[in-house]
Parts: structure tokens; C-alpha cells; sequence
DNA sequence: CTGAAAGCGCTTACAG
DNA sequence: CTGAAAGCGCTTACAG
């Protein structure tokens, strides 16, 4: 089966290629009649523009890229990403646009990538995650004026437009909340302290802490893995003073540190409660089922490629965005705290 | 900031563009020194092919596609999709092949998007997923021609390579092993009965009961929401003579089946026995931990990529392949069946 | 309103 | 061993 082309069409309208082309492209050029006897040639053989050639023309290339930096073990289990994706396919879609999905190991690799996607002429532009401080990529996507969304911020984007989940906002409820329940020493599990939300929520409970005469709250790192986040919610409840609110970063470490708790024998929440930034799934599978930080993900993803589109077309200036803040979910892991006989 | 060509090579090589193709792509017609040249210079301008040329001349893509047939609100649930992908992205990354996304509603919807990456010259070839009898997918894609490995088979896939799950054996061990636990009224929950490996595992827990002389097993149909899943097992628990041992065609319907069955107060596993197919984070989260069917999902997706690198290149008839069987992993939501005094 | 021509970046027969 | 030329499918100035 051979693809048809312009020139098959102009053959069978008996009319020139280029008319062929301003007649598919809606151009003024050719005569209303003739369009139309274009048009339906074009829709009886079932022509279709050849990508590579629109691209090659110095066109679109249709597609556009997300690069996830995440151990590839990992991604079944969070739910984030998958969210995400159909997010972007809901806008991506309609608009026949692809979407380029590469996994890589690191920073450097993320930037190889780009590098090469611009190069190599394969994306309009891309979806950038999990902002760092000093993030080098967003340098990078400048110099090469890929245009670019970036899903985070709102600082530290450099003149890349982003949307900015509000996490110092979210932080502050969920830890203002704890207080209001009773509890003052608090904690949290964290991600890689390298990206920018994490030091944002981090600073924001450091706030309340302070604002509300509370010690100072304990830090615990851990990554997505089981083990990781299971180590830290041990070592959290083996300390002497320990805490009696554990706030998590993400749906996968908090699940794993209900269990840890159960094991150990405390009681959630009666002597624990805990949180959980982002819900899914998982939260409501878990007894008792987490109170989470909900947003709404899919609609975000969505939110990051109409600006992505805007950035492409250089229509207005995008700007950076909030995103739609956190929802506060309470379930049975919170309670009033009291005080130990 | 603009993209070297193959012409800026050229040019400071002080070689013919042709030689300089040579040089870049191995073949012969250059010599050692200048072959040595013309590299030394393209990478100290960070040439890179241009993939719309590439493609435009009648070379690969270099992308393969994955269409996704399923509702977006599930996707982020499923941990079986982001797996697959992680998978496949283990043998594209290193070939530096990209993967095409694209979320379709239905099957028809789904043959268009092929129609359509084959006629825009966008991708080399796709994995097919969740076979049907009779799938119409099946002849477009041998018409068009386009490369494809279907997950799923051995047969109905006509001249498509394919990797097949071993369903019928799979189902086959864990009625057995029911069996031998002592129960006698199995039932399933099974999703879309066109759905090939549905039918093959349905056809496989019939014959076992068939030769043990257990009863008929009962068959309840649930797409993967929470809803229907809930609703399903409700349905099975609330029969007069319930079944004791459920076997759910999804990790999602099961961890749902065992909240319904917990929430009605029949004891897991004392009264009810429940298995899972496919086994994710889901199965171990829940209490008791859901007895799964494991399997290697990122392998059979690194599988599925390498056949159909085969395929693309022609290099052999790649033909079927089975994958690894799944394993069964009792854990605690099965267990020996009792006779109600 | 329409046609002939050039060119996007690359590869590959075809001459020298 | 190397260069000049054609062509992949499309778009867009440029002439008629």
C-alpha cells in the first residue's frame, strides 16, 4: 500500500501541486470550486500530510516531548506520571498533536535529550518536572529556545513559563490543621530536598512551627522505594520524643509508613496520624485511609499543554500560572491529639 | 541558535556533502583520514541527524507507537500500563528510538490513530494490546502493512508476531491450587469478555472445575472502576450460596473485592478466599496481602520492543513467543477452606 | 486565479 | 576515493 501524496491529488483534480497544497492549507490561491474538488479527492484517497515532510519545511514537528527522570521500577507505582499523561492527552488529542515520551537516569541524560529532540527537529516543545533550585535544564531549553511549560516554580523558571502548585499553600493548611488537632511535634518524609517543592512545603512547616511556638519540626529523607520510605517512618517512630504527626510527600511513602506504623504496634491515629501530600488510589485502600492533599493532576497536565501550545504559537505571553490549590481530605490516618498518660 | 546541517560539516571538513554522509553513516566511499574528519567536526558542532529528513528520504521514524485504549481517569490507577512503557523504554532508549503516546477512546478510534501515524510517516511500528476475538486491528495493521507486535495471542493475531501470556496456564494453577485448598465454589470477575485472555482464562478455570467435578464456576463481568468492581464482588458475596475463593482478572477489582468483603463482614481468608491477577504494590498494601499471579511486566514490554525492532528491520520472522509464565504468590488472602459447621 | 521552481536536510545511485 | 545531481513530500515566493 502506498501512502498518497499531493501530487496524487493534484493528478486525479487535474490541477497543480501547489494549488493542491493552498487548497488542503485553506489559503487564498485557488478558486472556491477547485477547493472543493480538492478537498474531496484528498478525502477519497485518504490523504494525510506527510509529517516528516511538513517538518522538514521547517513546519511543526507535531509532537511534543516529556522526558520522565524516574527509576523506571517506580513508575508503576505512582500514580503522578500516568495522571499526568492522559492530563496532556486530553489537550494533545483533539489538536492531533503526539506525545514523546523518553525515560532517562539522571539531570545530564534530561538535557542530552532535549538536546537531541531539538536537533534531531522531533518535538515542538516539552513539559519540564520536578524543578530543582538552580535547575540547569531551564537554562538549556533557553539557550536552545525550545519552547518549554514548566510544572512548578513560580520562581526559579527563568523566563520559561510555569504553573505552580502552591505548595507552600498546601503545607500551611495541612500543618496548621495538625496544630488546630493538638499536635506539636511534627514531622515529615521528604523527597530529594534538591527540588524546589520540597524545600517550599519544607519552609512553609518551618513557619508554622515557629508562627505557632511548636519545636522545631524533624526532617526524614526518602525516595518513592518501599524500603527507603519504610526505613524513615521507623526511624522516625524509634526516637525518644517522637512524633505524633507524620506529614508525607507523596502518596507512596506515606502508604508504606501506615504500614510501618501498624507493625510496630502504634495506633493510627490515636497515638500517629498521618498525611499524605497528593492522593490516589492507594490512600483510600490503606485502613484507616489516608487524609491526603488532593489536586487535581489530569487537569493540570491539561492546564501545562494548552500553555505549552500558546508558547509554540507564540501567542501572548503565557506567563507562569497557579495551578488549582491543594484540597485538604481528611480521612481516618488524622485525630486530635492526646497527650499520653 | 541554529541546527548544523550536514552542509556545515561539509563545508569546514572542506569534503563534498556526500562524503560527509558517508563518513557519518559508516558506509564506504570515504577515506580513513577523511572519514576521521568529518566525525572529529560533527561532533564538535553537535551535529544530529535531522529526523524529518531521515524519515522524509524513506528511513525509519525512529518512534514507534502505543496506542492506549483505556479510560483516562484509570490510568493513573493501573500500575500495568506505566510498566509496560517503562519496559519498552529499556530497549528504545539505547537505540535513541522514540515512543509515541497517544490515548484513543475506542477501537475504532484506535485503527484511526494507526491509519494516521502510518500515513504522516510518524512511527516504524506499535505494540497492540489487549487482543480481542476477532480484532479489526489485526487486518489493518497487515494492510498498512505497518510493523506490529501484539501482546497478547497466540491466536487471532494472523501474521503479527505476538507475545502471549500463558493465561489458560496461570488460571489453570491457581484453580488447582483453590481446588486443593478445598475449596469447591469458585467464581470469577472478569472484564471484558472480548477481551482474548479473559475468554482463555475463562475457558481454563471451566475445564479445571470440569475435571475435579467442582460445580460451575460462576462468571461476574466488572470493568476496573471501583464502583463496578465494588459492585461485582457484592453481587458474589450476597448469592445464596456464595462462592468461597474469587479470583479477579485485575489487581485493581481485587483490592476492591477484599474492601467489599471486609466492609460485609465476611473474614478474609477464614470464610473467602481471594486471588489476584497481576500483582503490583496494590496487592501488598492491603491486609490481608492479596495472593496474586506475578508477572514480569517491564520484561515482556523489553520483549514486545525487541520483536518488533525485529520486525522493523525484517531481520528473521520474529514469530510468537511465549512469555514468562506467571508465577502464583500465596499470600494471606487465601487459604484452606473450612465446610461451615 | 494558476503553474513552474526552489528549497528544507538528508541519502544514494551515477559519473569522474 | 570523491563530487554533482536527483529526489523523498511538502510549502511558498515568484512569474504568468
Amino acid at each position: 500500500m502506498k501512502r498518497p501524496t499531493i501530487g496524487d491529488i493534484a493528478e486525479r483534480a487535474g490541477v497543480s501541486r501547489s494549488a493542491v497544497s493552498f487548497a488542503l492549507n485553506g489559503q487564498p490561491g485557488v478558486s472556491d470550486e477547485t477547493r472543493e474538488r480538492v478537498l474531496a479527492v484528498a478525502a477519497e484517497i485518504g490523504w494525510r500530510p506527510h509529517s516528516a515532510a511538513r517538518a522538514l519545511r521547517g513546519g511543526r514537528a507535531g509532537a511534543i516531548g516529556l522526558a520522565l527522570q524516574r527509576p523506571a521500577r517506580l513508575l508503576g507505582d505512582e500514580p503522578f506520571t500516568m495522571e499526568l499523561i492522559s492530563g496532556l492527552e486530553a489537550e494533545l488529542s483533539p489538536r492531533s498533536c503526539g506525545l514523546n515520551l523518553q525515560v532517562v537516569e539522571d539531570t545530564e541524560a534530561e538535557i542530552a535529550t532535549y538536546r537531541r529532540w531539538w536537533a534531531e527537529h522531533r518535538v515542538d516543545g516539552v513539559i519540564v518536572l520536578n524543578l530543582c533550585a538552580d535547575d540547569p535544564r531551564i537554562t538549556v531549553l533557553e539557550d536552545l529556545h525550545l519552547p518549554a511549560v514548566v510544572i512548578g516554580g513560580p520562581t526559579g523558571t527563568g523566563t520559561l513559563p510555569s504553573i505552580w502548585s502552591q505548595d507552600a499553600a498546601g503545607m500551611t493548611d495541612v500543618a496548621e490543621y495538625l496544630a488546630a488537632l493538638g499536635h506539636r511535634r511534627l514531622a515529615h518524609v521528604a523527597g530529594d530536598p534538591a527540588m524546589a517543592h520540597i524545600v517550599d512545603r519544607s519552609a512553609a512547616l518551618h513557619e508554622v512551627c515557629r508562627l505557632r511556638g511548636l519545636p522545631e519540626p524533624v526532617t526524614v529523607r526518602a525516595d518513592y522505594s518501599e524500603t527507603d520510605s519504610a526505613q524513615a517512618t521507623r526511624r522516625l517512630l524509634a526516637m525518644p520524643e517522637r512524633p505524633t504527626a507524620i506529614i508525607y510527600h507523596s502518596d507512596l511513602t506515606a502508604v508504606t509508613g501506615l504500614e510501618v506504623a501498624l507493625e510496630m504496634g502504634v495506633r493510627v491515629p490515636d497515638d500517629l496520624s498521618l498525611v499524605s501530600f497528593n492522593d490516589s488510589r492507594l490512600c483510600r485502600l490503606v485502613n484507616p485511609k489516608l487524609t491526603a492533599l488532593a489536586h487535581d493532576i489530569p487537569g493540570r497536565g491539561a492546564q501545562a499543554a494548552r500553555m505549552l501550545f500558546a508558547a509554540i504559537d507564540g501567542s501572548g505571553e503565557p506567563g507562569s500560572q497557579p495551578a488549582e490549590p491543594y484540597r485538604l481530605l481528611p480521612r481516618g490516618s488524622t485525630g486530635v491529639h492526646r497527650a499520653p498518660h
